[in-house]
RNA sequence: GGCCCGCUGGUCAAACGGCUAAGACACCACCCCUUCACGGUGGAGACACGGGUUCGAUUCCCGUGCGGGUCACCA
């Protein structure tokens, strides 16, 4: 039989990282498979409404490259994949379990459920469980407002199976008479879901474990109707590390307290979808080789039940720029300047840096959001600090840089302007005065940059300033050297 | 609080009764070197605790501890 999973999110209008990992498993438990991949909106909550939060979910599938098999937006044999478009079905099945003795009207108030609640009772206290034919009836003839609850066994335990947890054993008096439609008519998530997941046909249930403890009432609902109940797969939180008010470290559920845990908000940051996906799918599972970099084909290829983790595990930001820069890395010249280019303009850098600009970035970014800061100085040029001059490791000082920098300008001021007469000329000159190449090239970028840190070494600072600025910067710098 | 789940280095994690307990990120040192990176080599660092079962337990069982989840007319 083919698989078939769903991915079923409200409309919310954030896609945080953790539904988004769902998301991917589900994904990749079906496409393992060959199977179908299904998304389904969960929009019974009426007051949770949320205006283009549907788009960011078909954004951030897309993104992603989690392409569904059938949707809202590309149609399917099991439609409509809106729940708010399907409610005409789920009362009829309600009503049918009504007959059926497994599921009744019940009239109670909120205001009486609250009481109950304050009195410290646990759950309903199922009042209406057992009412008369004609108490129903009558309530039903005046209007009384009711909700539909489904019978549970007061008794007895209940085992189900998943494929991570393995067998789960719930006492039957911790599960509550469920409400399968409420007031307002909408079925409860709880309730839809279970119609949805079966008459769409899904065989395989993935999602957080939270739902590990009331998944037997589901199994009652798939009983009641005389259903097979699918496959579970219950996968572990993902947790985020905080510190609270007295400074100390806390690890808890992942939330937005952590940082940008949406992934817009990552994708903003610099992060590569792709990345992102690489790196949460290694959140929780683990393939059987020790390969940490995967595309997406790749991982629907290594993809295993098996290989999910039982524990919870921490975002770590650190891990995820890891995966980022190894992107980047491996990216083609062409690819690498796409993604570059809208930084590039920023600087109002030219086409026939670019091949210069990869070559020393590339090796140097873990996000492209790096880029503006990596090449400020080409746009800035103040007042640094003449202590730049001094560095040890490379035997240069004040002094020398003065010596070099008076020797060099002239000689820079004749020469082609492209990386290797640049590079030419300047060890030529420390051979002949026999001093480490280090001695000339560190006050040259330095007091052609004016910043410490330059990415590329001295010839390519050189390049990118251009001839001009480059000349004009390291005659401000001498000067300004020997004026101390 | 009841119920359910989990517990291997700082983090992600391998091992599914049998070694000196993999690997990755981060960290440290060294090398390379025109700064910083990249790269290379090496290093430090873990089975929560206590009982069993067993010839032998990180692995199985039972307690304790810690962490998490769940107990809605939310999803």
């Amino acid at each position: 039989m083919k698989i078939r999973t769903r991915f079923a999110p409200s409309p919310t209008g954030f896609m945080h990282v953790g539904n988004l990992r769902t998301a991917l498993y589900e994904y990749l438990t079906s496409k393992h498979e060959g199977g179908d991949f299904v998304l389904r909106i969960e929009d019974t909550d009426q007051e949770r409404y949320v205006e283009g939060a549907t788009d960011i979910i078909y954004n951030t599938l897309k993104l992603a490259g989690l392409e569904h098999d059938e949707g809202p937006d590309v149609g399917g044999d099991y439609g409509p994949y809106v729940q708010s478009e399907r409610l005409s079905l789920y009362k009829p099945y309600a009503e049918q379990l009504v007959k059926a003795g497994k599921a009744y009207y019940c009239f109670c108030t909120k205001e009486r459920l609250e009481k109950l609640h304050e009195e410290g009772a646990i759950g309903y206290d199922r009042h209406c469980r057992d009412l008369s034919e004609n108490e129903i009836n009558d309530n039903l003839a005046k209007g009384v407002p009711y909700v539909i609850r489904q019978k549970l066994p007061l008794t007895g335990e209940s085992t189900y199976h998943d494929l991570v947890y393995g067998d789960i054993t719930i006492p039957n008096d911790e599960l509550d008479d469920q409400i399968l439609i409420k007031a307002d008519g909408f079925p409860t998530y709880n309730f839809a879901n279970v119609i949805d997941d079966h008459t769409m046909g899904i065989t395989h249930v993935v999602r957080g474990c939270e739902y590990l403890s009331s998944t037997p009432k589901y199994n009652a609902l798939y009983d009641a109707f005389g259903w097979d109940i699918p496959t579970y797969i219950h996968l572990p939180l993902i947790m985020g590390k905080s510190v609270d008010e007295e400074g100390k470290e806390v690890i808890s559920k992942l939330s937005k307290r952590h940082g940008s845990t949406g992934f817009m908000d990552l994708v903003n940051e610099g992060y590569l979808p792709q990345a992102i996906i690489n790196y949460i799918a290694l959140l929780g599972w683990a393939p059987s080789t020790n390969q940490e970099i995967f595309t997406l084909d790749e991982l629907i290829k290594a993809f295993d039940i098996n290989g999910i983790s039982k524990s919870p595990s921490v975002f770590d930001y650190t891990k995820l720029e890891w995966v980022n820069t190894e992107f980047i890395k491996a990216m083609s010249y062409e690819e690498f300047t796409s993604n570059a280019k809208p930084f590039y303009d920023k600087l109002g850098l030219t086409e026939d840096k670019y091949p210069l600009l990869a070559e020393i970035l590339q090796p140097r970014i873990s996000r492209f959001t790096q880029i503006e800061e990596k090449l400020l100085f080409l746009k800035e040029f103040g007042e640094f600090d003449t202590q730049l001059f001094e560095h040890k490791k490379s035997k240069s000082n004040k002094e020398t840089s003065i010596a070099v920098l008076t020797d060099i300008i002239p000689s820079l001021e004749n020469t082609d302007w492209n990386s290797e007469a640049i590079s030419a000329l300047l060890t030529e000159y420390a051979t002949s005065k026999e001093i480490k190449n280090s001695v000339v090239m560190w006050p040259v970028r330095i007091g052609a940059a004016g910043v410490a840190v330059t990415p590329g070494g001295c010839s390519e600072v050189l390049i990118l300033l251009g001839k001009e600025e480059s000349i004009n910067r390291l005659k401000t710098s001498l000067l300004r050297l020997t004026k101390e």
